[in-house]
RNA sequence: GGGGGAAUGUCCCGAGUGGCAAAGGGGGCGGACUGUAAAUCCGCUGGCGUCAGCCUUCGUAGGUUCGAGUCCUACUUCCCCCA
Protein backbone atom coordinates (compact mmCIF):
# COMPACT_ATOMS: atom_id res chain seq x y z
CA UNK A 1 0.00 0.00 0.00
CA UNK A 2 1.17 3.45 -0.75
CA UNK A 3 1.46 5.93 2.04
CA UNK A 4 1.48 9.00 -0.14
CA UNK A 5 -1.97 10.02 0.92
CA UNK A 6 -1.52 9.91 4.66
CA UNK A 7 2.12 10.91 4.85
CA UNK A 8 1.38 14.59 5.34
CA UNK A 9 -0.77 14.02 8.41
CA UNK A 10 1.31 11.20 9.83
CA UNK A 11 3.10 11.94 13.09
CA UNK A 12 6.08 9.62 13.39
CA UNK A 13 6.97 8.42 16.85
CA UNK A 14 10.40 7.21 15.86
CA UNK A 15 13.31 9.58 15.38
CA UNK A 16 14.18 7.86 12.15
CA UNK A 17 10.92 8.48 10.35
CA UNK A 18 10.55 11.87 11.94
CA UNK A 19 13.84 13.00 10.44
CA UNK A 20 13.18 11.41 7.08
CA UNK A 21 9.76 12.96 6.89
CA UNK A 22 10.69 16.49 7.87
CA UNK A 23 13.75 16.54 5.63
CA UNK A 24 11.83 15.39 2.60
CA UNK A 25 13.25 11.92 2.01
CA UNK A 26 10.02 9.99 1.84
CA UNK A 27 8.08 9.33 -1.32
CA UNK A 28 6.37 6.04 -0.63
CA UNK A 29 6.36 3.59 2.27
CA UNK A 30 4.79 0.16 2.42
CA UNK A 31 3.48 0.32 5.97
CA UNK A 32 4.22 3.60 7.62
CA UNK A 33 2.80 2.86 11.05
CA UNK A 34 4.30 -0.57 11.48
CA UNK A 35 7.68 0.65 10.34
CA UNK A 36 7.45 3.58 12.70
CA UNK A 37 6.66 1.26 15.56
CA UNK A 38 9.55 -1.04 14.67
CA UNK A 39 11.94 1.91 14.53
CA UNK A 40 10.65 3.20 17.86
CA UNK A 41 10.87 -0.16 19.61
CA UNK A 42 14.37 -1.18 18.61
CA UNK A 43 17.17 -1.25 16.12
CA UNK A 44 16.09 -1.56 12.53
CA UNK A 45 18.46 -2.93 9.94
CA UNK A 46 17.91 -1.42 6.50
CA UNK A 47 19.68 -1.61 3.19
CA UNK A 48 20.08 0.13 -0.11
CA UNK A 49 21.49 -1.64 -3.14
CA UNK A 50 24.06 -0.12 -5.49
CA UNK A 51 25.02 -1.53 -8.84
CA UNK A 52 28.64 -1.49 -9.95
CA UNK A 53 28.19 -0.22 -13.47
CA UNK A 54 30.77 2.54 -13.14
CA UNK A 55 33.85 3.12 -11.03
CA UNK A 56 32.19 5.95 -9.15
CA UNK A 57 28.77 6.66 -7.77
CA UNK A 58 27.11 9.87 -8.84
CA UNK A 59 24.87 12.46 -7.32
CA UNK A 60 21.78 10.38 -7.99
CA UNK A 61 23.01 7.94 -5.38
CA UNK A 62 23.67 10.60 -2.81
CA UNK A 63 20.12 10.95 -1.59
CA UNK A 64 19.98 7.31 -0.53
CA UNK A 65 23.41 7.52 1.05
CA UNK A 66 22.22 10.45 3.15
CA UNK A 67 19.24 8.37 4.12
CA UNK A 68 21.50 5.56 5.35
CA UNK A 69 23.45 8.20 7.24
CA UNK A 70 20.35 9.40 9.05
CA UNK A 71 19.34 5.81 9.70
CA UNK A 72 22.59 5.31 11.55
CA UNK A 73 22.43 8.66 13.31
CA UNK A 74 19.01 7.81 14.65
CA UNK A 75 20.23 4.55 16.14
CA UNK A 76 19.80 1.92 13.48
CA UNK A 77 21.99 -0.25 11.32
CA UNK A 78 22.66 0.50 7.64
CA UNK A 79 23.72 -2.05 5.07
CA UNK A 80 25.28 -0.95 1.81
CA UNK A 81 24.60 -3.75 -0.62
CA UNK A 82 26.99 -3.86 -3.52
CA UNK A 83 25.46 -5.42 -6.59
CA UNK A 84 28.42 -7.49 -7.70
CA UNK A 85 25.99 -10.18 -8.80
CA UNK A 86 23.05 -8.16 -10.05
CA UNK A 87 25.29 -5.92 -12.12
CA UNK A 88 25.99 -8.94 -14.28
CA UNK A 89 22.33 -8.93 -15.25
CA UNK A 90 21.52 -5.25 -15.46
CA UNK A 91 18.51 -3.38 -14.17
CA UNK A 92 16.16 -2.73 -17.10
CA UNK A 93 14.71 0.31 -15.38
CA UNK A 94 14.05 3.16 -17.71
CA UNK A 95 16.70 2.25 -20.24
CA UNK A 96 15.70 1.59 -23.80
CA UNK A 97 18.48 -0.82 -24.38
CA UNK A 98 20.23 -3.48 -22.50
CA UNK A 99 23.49 -2.21 -21.21
CA UNK A 100 26.64 -3.97 -22.36
CA UNK A 101 27.47 -6.91 -20.17
CA UNK A 102 30.34 -6.17 -17.86
CA UNK A 103 33.09 -8.61 -17.08
CA UNK A 104 33.90 -9.81 -13.58
CA UNK A 105 37.12 -7.87 -13.63
CA UNK A 106 35.42 -4.58 -14.45
CA UNK A 107 32.71 -5.14 -11.89
CA UNK A 108 35.22 -5.89 -9.17
CA UNK A 109 37.30 -2.85 -10.03
CA UNK A 110 34.20 -0.68 -9.93
CA UNK A 111 33.13 -2.15 -6.65
CA UNK A 112 36.48 -1.47 -5.03
CA UNK A 113 36.45 2.08 -6.35
CA UNK A 114 32.97 2.80 -4.99
CA UNK A 115 33.59 1.47 -1.48
CA UNK A 116 35.41 4.53 -0.26
CA UNK A 117 32.43 6.79 -0.76
CA UNK A 118 30.40 4.97 1.86
CA UNK A 119 33.16 5.27 4.41
CA UNK A 120 32.79 9.04 4.19
CA UNK A 121 29.15 8.95 5.18
CA UNK A 122 28.79 5.89 7.41
CA UNK A 123 30.59 4.41 10.39
CA UNK A 124 31.53 0.81 9.70
CA UNK A 125 32.38 -1.80 12.30
CA UNK A 126 31.04 -4.67 14.38
CA UNK A 127 28.82 -2.76 16.80
CA UNK A 128 25.04 -3.10 16.80
CA UNK A 129 24.48 0.02 14.73
CA UNK A 130 27.71 -0.05 12.76
CA UNK A 131 27.32 -0.12 9.01
CA UNK A 132 27.93 -3.26 7.04
CA UNK A 133 28.88 -3.67 3.42
CA UNK A 134 28.01 -6.85 1.57
CA UNK A 135 28.18 -8.06 -2.01
CA UNK A 136 25.28 -9.97 -3.47
CA UNK A 137 27.62 -11.92 -5.70
CA UNK A 138 28.35 -13.88 -2.51
CA UNK A 139 25.00 -15.60 -2.64
CA UNK A 140 23.64 -15.06 -6.14
CA UNK A 141 26.55 -16.81 -7.79
CA UNK A 142 26.09 -19.90 -5.67
CA UNK A 143 22.61 -20.50 -6.99
CA UNK A 144 22.05 -23.05 -9.69
CA UNK A 145 19.48 -22.24 -12.34
CA UNK A 146 17.01 -24.98 -11.50
CA UNK A 147 17.43 -24.32 -7.82
CA UNK A 148 16.82 -20.62 -8.39
CA UNK A 149 13.65 -21.31 -10.34
CA UNK A 150 12.27 -23.71 -7.74
CA UNK A 151 13.21 -21.63 -4.72
CA UNK A 152 12.18 -18.21 -6.00
CA UNK A 153 10.63 -18.52 -9.43
CA UNK A 154 7.47 -20.12 -8.06
CA UNK A 155 6.66 -16.95 -6.15
CA UNK A 156 6.56 -14.66 -9.17
CA UNK A 157 3.87 -14.58 -11.80
CA UNK A 158 4.59 -13.28 -15.26
CA UNK A 159 1.23 -11.55 -15.17
CA UNK A 160 2.35 -9.41 -12.28
CA UNK A 161 5.87 -8.82 -13.52
CA UNK A 162 4.51 -7.38 -16.72
CA UNK A 163 2.71 -4.68 -14.79
CA UNK A 164 5.82 -3.25 -13.14
CA UNK A 165 7.02 0.01 -14.58
CA UNK A 166 10.49 -1.19 -15.40
CA UNK A 167 9.04 -3.85 -17.66
CA UNK A 168 5.88 -2.14 -18.79
CA UNK A 169 7.59 1.02 -20.00
CA UNK A 170 10.06 -0.95 -22.05
CA UNK A 171 7.27 -2.93 -23.66
CA UNK A 172 5.13 0.13 -24.27
CA UNK A 173 7.98 1.88 -25.98
CA UNK A 174 8.36 -1.17 -28.18
CA UNK A 175 11.91 -1.67 -27.03
CA UNK A 176 13.29 -5.13 -26.54
CA UNK A 177 13.56 -6.57 -23.07
CA UNK A 178 15.78 -9.60 -22.86
CA UNK A 179 15.01 -12.55 -20.68
CA UNK A 180 18.23 -11.82 -18.85
CA UNK A 181 17.02 -8.41 -17.75
CA UNK A 182 13.60 -9.77 -17.00
CA UNK A 183 15.23 -11.77 -14.22
CA UNK A 184 16.69 -8.74 -12.51
CA UNK A 185 13.72 -8.12 -10.27
CA UNK A 186 13.76 -11.67 -9.03
CA UNK A 187 17.39 -11.35 -8.14
CA UNK A 188 16.87 -8.12 -6.30
CA UNK A 189 14.00 -9.70 -4.40
CA UNK A 190 16.20 -12.56 -3.33
CA UNK A 191 18.71 -10.05 -2.02
CA UNK A 192 16.18 -8.75 0.43
CA UNK A 193 15.31 -12.27 1.57
CA UNK A 194 18.97 -13.12 1.99
CA UNK A 195 19.69 -10.00 4.01
CA UNK A 196 16.58 -10.64 6.07
CA UNK A 197 17.92 -14.07 6.94
CA UNK A 198 21.53 -13.08 7.47
CA UNK A 199 21.18 -9.74 9.20
CA UNK A 200 17.56 -9.60 10.27
CA UNK A 201 17.27 -6.77 7.75
CA UNK A 202 13.68 -5.57 7.58
CA UNK A 203 13.74 -2.49 5.37
CA UNK A 204 14.83 -1.82 1.82
CA UNK A 205 15.14 1.76 0.66
CA UNK A 206 15.85 3.25 -2.73
CA UNK A 207 14.81 5.73 -5.38
CA UNK A 208 11.22 5.92 -6.51
CA UNK A 209 12.12 4.02 -9.67
CA UNK A 210 12.94 1.07 -7.45
CA UNK A 211 9.47 0.82 -5.93
CA UNK A 212 8.48 -2.21 -7.99
CA UNK A 213 11.67 -4.06 -7.23
CA UNK A 214 11.38 -3.24 -3.56
CA UNK A 215 7.80 -4.45 -3.35
CA UNK A 216 8.83 -7.74 -4.88
CA UNK A 217 11.42 -8.16 -2.16
CA UNK A 218 8.99 -7.30 0.59
CA UNK A 219 6.54 -9.86 -0.70
CA UNK A 220 9.14 -12.53 -1.20
CA UNK A 221 10.30 -12.13 2.38
CA UNK A 222 6.73 -12.54 3.55
CA UNK A 223 6.07 -15.59 1.41
CA UNK A 224 9.23 -17.29 2.51
CA UNK A 225 8.22 -16.74 6.12
CA UNK A 226 10.66 -14.06 7.10
CA UNK A 227 9.95 -11.33 9.62
CA UNK A 228 7.90 -8.38 8.48
CA UNK A 229 9.68 -6.41 5.81
CA UNK A 230 9.20 -2.84 4.69
CA UNK A 231 9.99 -0.74 1.67
CA UNK A 232 10.60 2.98 1.44
CA UNK A 233 11.43 5.13 -1.56
CA UNK A 234 12.72 8.66 -2.00
CA UNK A 235 11.37 11.18 -4.46
CA UNK A 236 13.05 11.49 -7.83
CA UNK A 237 15.68 14.15 -7.61
CA UNK A 238 15.08 16.95 -10.07
CA UNK A 239 15.67 20.67 -10.07
CA UNK A 240 12.82 23.09 -9.71
CA UNK A 241 12.90 23.82 -13.41
CA UNK A 242 12.18 20.17 -13.97
CA UNK A 243 15.56 18.97 -15.03
CA UNK A 244 17.29 15.91 -13.92
CA UNK A 245 19.92 16.95 -11.49
CA UNK A 246 23.55 16.51 -12.14
CA UNK A 247 25.58 18.11 -14.79
CA UNK A 248 28.89 19.89 -14.75
CA UNK A 249 31.73 20.53 -17.10
CA UNK A 250 32.19 16.88 -17.89
CA UNK A 251 28.57 15.80 -17.64
CA UNK A 252 27.68 13.59 -14.71
CA UNK A 253 28.28 14.67 -11.14
CA UNK A 254 30.60 11.96 -9.89
CA UNK A 255 31.32 11.40 -6.25
CA UNK A 256 34.89 10.16 -6.67
CA UNK A 257 37.39 13.00 -6.57
CA UNK A 258 39.37 11.63 -9.49
CA UNK A 259 36.26 11.84 -11.67
CA UNK A 260 35.07 15.22 -10.47
CA UNK A 261 37.32 17.52 -8.51
CA UNK A 262 36.18 18.90 -5.14
CA UNK A 263 36.32 22.34 -6.73
CA UNK A 264 33.84 21.33 -9.45
CA UNK A 265 31.71 19.52 -6.91
CA UNK A 266 31.55 22.65 -4.80
CA UNK A 267 30.69 24.69 -7.89
CA UNK A 268 27.87 22.34 -8.79
CA UNK A 269 26.20 23.04 -5.45
CA UNK A 270 27.03 26.72 -5.59
CA UNK A 271 25.05 26.95 -8.83
CA UNK A 272 21.90 25.50 -7.35
CA UNK A 273 18.72 27.21 -8.48
CA UNK A 274 17.24 29.58 -5.92
CA UNK A 275 14.11 27.52 -5.56
CA UNK A 276 16.06 24.39 -4.67
CA UNK A 277 18.29 25.72 -1.93
CA UNK A 278 16.08 24.79 1.01
CA UNK A 279 15.20 21.38 -0.29
CA UNK A 280 18.82 20.53 -1.04
CA UNK A 281 20.01 21.79 2.34
CA UNK A 282 17.55 19.42 3.99
CA UNK A 283 18.48 16.46 1.84
CA UNK A 284 22.20 16.87 1.43
CA UNK A 285 23.48 18.43 4.64
CA UNK A 286 23.25 17.62 8.34
CA UNK A 287 22.38 21.18 9.30
CA UNK A 288 19.53 21.57 11.81
CA UNK A 289 16.21 22.48 10.28
CA UNK A 290 16.01 25.76 12.16
CA UNK A 291 19.23 26.92 10.59
CA UNK A 292 18.10 25.80 7.16
CA UNK A 293 14.88 27.74 7.58
CA UNK A 294 16.89 30.91 8.17
CA UNK A 295 19.08 30.33 5.14
CA UNK A 296 16.12 29.51 2.99
CA UNK A 297 14.42 32.74 3.96
CA UNK A 298 17.17 34.88 2.45
CA UNK A 299 15.80 36.85 -0.44
CA UNK A 300 17.22 38.05 -3.73
CA UNK A 301 20.97 37.99 -4.12
CA UNK A 302 21.33 37.17 -0.42
CA UNK A 303 20.41 33.61 -1.11
CA UNK A 304 23.86 33.22 -2.59
CA UNK A 305 25.09 33.00 0.99
CA UNK A 306 22.83 30.01 1.50
CA UNK A 307 24.22 28.42 -1.63
CA UNK A 308 27.74 28.79 -0.29
CA UNK A 309 26.70 27.08 2.91
CA UNK A 310 25.11 24.29 0.92
CA UNK A 311 28.20 23.89 -1.24
CA UNK A 312 30.49 23.96 1.77
CA UNK A 313 28.52 21.44 3.80
CA UNK A 314 27.96 19.04 0.93
CA UNK A 315 31.60 19.17 -0.12
CA UNK A 316 32.76 18.70 3.45
CA UNK A 317 30.69 15.55 3.84
CA UNK A 318 32.07 13.96 0.69
CA UNK A 319 35.60 15.28 0.39
CA UNK A 320 36.43 16.49 3.88
CA UNK A 321 37.00 19.79 5.60
CA UNK A 322 40.25 20.71 3.85
CA UNK A 323 38.93 20.21 0.37
CA UNK A 324 35.76 22.12 1.14
CA UNK A 325 37.68 25.08 2.46
CA UNK A 326 40.07 25.03 -0.47
CA UNK A 327 37.22 24.89 -2.98
CA UNK A 328 35.49 27.80 -1.36
CA UNK A 329 38.68 29.82 -1.20
CA UNK A 330 39.46 29.14 -4.85
CA UNK A 331 35.98 30.23 -5.79
CA UNK A 332 36.20 33.40 -3.77
CA UNK A 333 39.60 34.34 -5.13
CA UNK A 334 38.42 33.75 -8.65
CA UNK A 335 34.88 35.06 -8.70
CA UNK A 336 34.93 37.71 -6.03
CA UNK A 337 38.52 38.95 -6.06
CA UNK A 338 39.41 38.27 -9.68
CA UNK A 339 42.54 36.41 -8.67
CA UNK A 340 43.93 32.99 -9.32
CA UNK A 341 44.15 29.96 -7.08
CA UNK A 342 46.24 26.82 -7.34
CA UNK A 343 43.20 24.82 -6.27
CA UNK A 344 41.51 25.30 -9.61
CA UNK A 345 41.39 22.20 -11.80
CA UNK A 346 44.81 21.78 -13.38
CA UNK A 347 46.18 19.80 -16.29
CA UNK A 348 49.88 19.29 -16.89
CA UNK A 349 51.57 19.52 -20.25
CA UNK A 350 55.05 18.41 -21.33
CA UNK A 351 56.85 21.61 -22.07
CA UNK A 352 59.20 19.78 -24.44
CA UNK A 353 56.31 18.68 -26.65
CA UNK A 354 55.40 22.29 -27.29
CA UNK A 355 58.65 24.24 -27.17
CA UNK A 356 57.13 27.49 -28.39
CA UNK A 357 54.03 27.42 -26.26
CA UNK A 358 50.47 26.50 -27.05
CA UNK A 359 48.01 27.81 -29.61
CA UNK A 360 44.67 28.94 -28.34
CA UNK A 361 43.08 25.88 -29.92
CA UNK A 362 45.55 23.57 -28.21
CA UNK A 363 44.99 25.25 -24.89
CA UNK A 364 41.25 24.75 -25.00
CA UNK A 365 41.52 21.12 -26.03
CA UNK A 366 44.29 20.22 -23.63
CA UNK A 367 42.40 21.86 -20.81
CA UNK A 368 39.53 19.53 -21.58
CA UNK A 369 37.18 22.41 -22.32
CA UNK A 370 36.41 21.13 -25.82
CA UNK A 371 36.48 17.57 -27.19
CA UNK A 372 37.97 18.47 -30.59
CA UNK A 373 39.91 21.15 -32.39
CA UNK A 374 36.82 22.08 -34.37
CA UNK A 375 34.84 22.60 -31.22
CA UNK A 376 37.66 24.64 -29.71
CA UNK A 377 37.83 26.87 -32.78
CA UNK A 378 34.09 27.33 -32.63
CA UNK A 379 34.24 28.38 -29.00
CA UNK A 380 37.02 30.83 -29.78
CA UNK A 381 34.99 32.28 -32.65
CA UNK A 382 32.07 32.70 -30.28
CA UNK A 383 34.25 34.82 -28.05
CA UNK A 384 33.87 32.36 -25.20
CA UNK A 385 37.54 31.76 -24.50
CA UNK A 386 39.90 33.71 -22.31
CA UNK A 387 43.58 33.00 -21.85
CA UNK A 388 45.19 34.65 -18.86
CA UNK A 389 42.05 36.75 -18.47
CA UNK A 390 42.01 38.29 -21.91
CA UNK A 391 39.58 37.29 -24.58
CA UNK A 392 41.15 35.56 -27.58
CA UNK A 393 39.90 35.53 -31.14
CA UNK A 394 42.62 33.87 -33.22
CA UNK A 395 42.64 30.07 -32.89
CA UNK A 396 46.23 29.91 -34.11
CA UNK A 397 47.73 32.56 -31.90
CA UNK A 398 50.40 31.00 -29.70
CA UNK A 399 50.83 31.83 -26.04
CA UNK A 400 54.48 31.35 -25.03
CA UNK A 401 55.40 29.66 -21.77
CA UNK A 402 56.90 32.91 -20.63
CA UNK A 403 53.35 34.18 -20.22
CA UNK A 404 52.76 31.74 -17.37
CA UNK A 405 51.71 33.13 -14.01
CA UNK A 406 54.76 34.27 -12.08
CA UNK A 407 54.10 32.42 -8.83
CA UNK A 408 52.08 29.41 -9.91
CA UNK A 409 53.76 28.83 -13.27
CA UNK A 410 50.48 28.17 -15.06
CA UNK A 411 48.43 29.45 -17.95
CA UNK A 412 44.82 30.21 -17.11
CA UNK A 413 42.27 29.05 -19.65
CA UNK A 414 38.67 30.05 -19.25
CA UNK A 415 35.60 28.98 -21.18
CA UNK A 416 32.53 31.01 -20.55
CA UNK A 417 32.11 32.58 -17.17
CA UNK A 418 32.60 29.60 -14.96
CA UNK A 419 34.83 26.98 -16.45
CA UNK A 420 38.43 27.59 -15.60
CA UNK A 421 41.36 25.24 -16.01
CA UNK A 422 44.99 25.85 -15.27
CA UNK A 423 47.55 24.49 -17.73
CA UNK A 424 50.81 23.71 -16.03
CA UNK A 425 53.98 23.01 -18.02
CA UNK A 426 56.35 20.39 -16.65
C1' G B 1 3.00 -19.02 -43.68
C1' G B 2 0.91 -14.37 -46.60
C1' G B 3 0.51 -8.87 -46.99
C1' G B 4 1.83 -3.84 -45.36
C1' G B 5 4.91 -0.40 -42.61
C1' A B 6 9.37 1.32 -39.82
C1' A B 7 14.96 2.01 -38.83
C1' U B 8 18.00 9.39 -40.12
C1' G B 9 23.26 13.51 -37.61
C1' U B 10 25.50 7.44 -31.80
C1' C B 11 21.81 12.45 -26.30
C1' C B 12 16.51 12.26 -27.75
C1' C B 13 12.34 13.30 -31.09
C1' G B 14 11.86 14.10 -36.17
C1' A B 15 11.41 16.34 -41.77
C1' G B 16 13.67 14.41 -45.91
C1' U B 17 10.17 13.25 -52.56
C1' G B 18 18.45 11.70 -57.02
C1' G B 19 22.62 17.08 -55.98
C1' C B 20 22.69 16.76 -48.55
C1' A B 21 26.99 17.71 -43.87
C1' A B 22 21.04 16.60 -44.51
C1' A B 23 14.73 21.04 -42.37
C1' G B 24 12.63 21.65 -37.46
C1' G B 25 12.22 20.77 -32.23
C1' G B 26 14.10 19.23 -27.34
C1' G B 27 18.62 18.88 -24.77
C1' G B 28 23.56 20.78 -24.42
C1' C B 29 27.18 24.76 -24.98
C1' G B 30 28.27 30.04 -25.67
C1' G B 31 26.66 35.44 -25.65
C1' A B 32 23.35 39.49 -23.64
C1' C B 33 20.60 40.59 -19.06
C1' U B 34 21.51 39.28 -13.65
C1' G B 35 23.19 37.53 -8.21
C1' U B 36 28.41 32.20 -10.36
C1' A B 37 20.19 31.77 -9.86
C1' A B 38 15.57 31.39 -12.73
C1' A B 39 12.90 33.41 -16.83
C1' U B 40 13.71 35.86 -21.57
C1' C B 41 16.29 37.11 -26.18
C1' C B 42 20.46 35.91 -29.67
C1' G B 43 24.26 32.47 -31.65
C1' C B 44 26.57 27.58 -32.04
C1' U B 45 25.87 22.26 -31.97
C1' G B 46 30.23 15.54 -37.28
C1' G B 47 35.90 15.24 -37.76
C1' C B 48 40.70 17.13 -39.91
C1' G B 49 42.55 21.72 -41.76
C1' U B 50 48.31 25.77 -44.17
C1' C B 51 40.66 27.83 -44.47
C1' A B 52 41.39 26.43 -50.26
C1' G B 53 39.46 22.25 -49.20
C1' C B 54 39.56 17.10 -47.56
C1' C B 55 37.33 12.95 -44.79
C1' U B 56 33.25 10.26 -42.29
C1' U B 57 27.81 9.96 -41.41
C1' C B 58 21.02 8.27 -42.65
C1' G B 59 19.88 -0.37 -39.66
C1' U B 60 23.78 -4.09 -42.46
C1' A B 61 25.83 -5.77 -47.19
C1' G B 62 25.81 -5.35 -52.30
C1' G B 63 23.88 -2.92 -56.98
C1' U B 64 21.96 1.07 -60.59
C1' U B 65 23.71 6.24 -61.52
C1' C B 66 28.20 11.52 -63.21
C1' G B 67 25.94 11.62 -58.37
C1' A B 68 22.05 7.64 -53.40
C1' G B 69 19.38 9.18 -46.88
C1' U B 70 16.38 9.17 -51.32
C1' C B 71 15.93 3.92 -56.65
C1' C B 72 16.92 -1.85 -56.90
C1' U B 73 18.39 -6.72 -54.33
C1' A B 74 19.43 -9.53 -50.03
C1' C B 75 19.86 -9.56 -44.80
C1' U B 76 18.88 -7.88 -39.46
C1' U B 77 15.52 -5.87 -35.83
C1' C B 78 10.73 -3.85 -34.60
C1' C B 79 5.37 -2.73 -35.50
C1' C B 80 0.47 -3.70 -37.87
C1' C B 81 -3.10 -6.75 -40.68
C1' C B 82 -4.60 -11.67 -42.69
C1' A B 83 -3.85 -17.02 -41.59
Amino acid sequence: MSAETDLASFRPKSDFLQVLKERGFIHQVTDLEALDEAARAGVVTAYVGYDCTADSLHIGHLISIMMLRWLQKTGHRPIALMGGGTTKVGDPTDKDQQRPLLTDAVINTNLASIKGTFQKFLRFGDGPTDAVMVNNADWLEQLGYVEFLREFGVHFTINRMLTFDSVRIRLEREQPLSFLEFNYMLMQATDFLELNRRFDCSLQMGGSDQWGNIINGVELVRRKGGRQAFGLTTPLLTTSSGEKMGKTVGGAVWLNADRLSPYDYWQMWRNTEDADVGRFLRLFTDLPLAEIAKLEALAGAEINEAKKVLAGEATRLLHGENEAVAAELAARLNFEDGRISADLPTVTVERSSYPHGLSNTDLVVLAGLAPSNSEARRKIAEGAVRVNDSKVSDPREVTPWSAAHAELGVLKVQLGKKKIVLVKPI
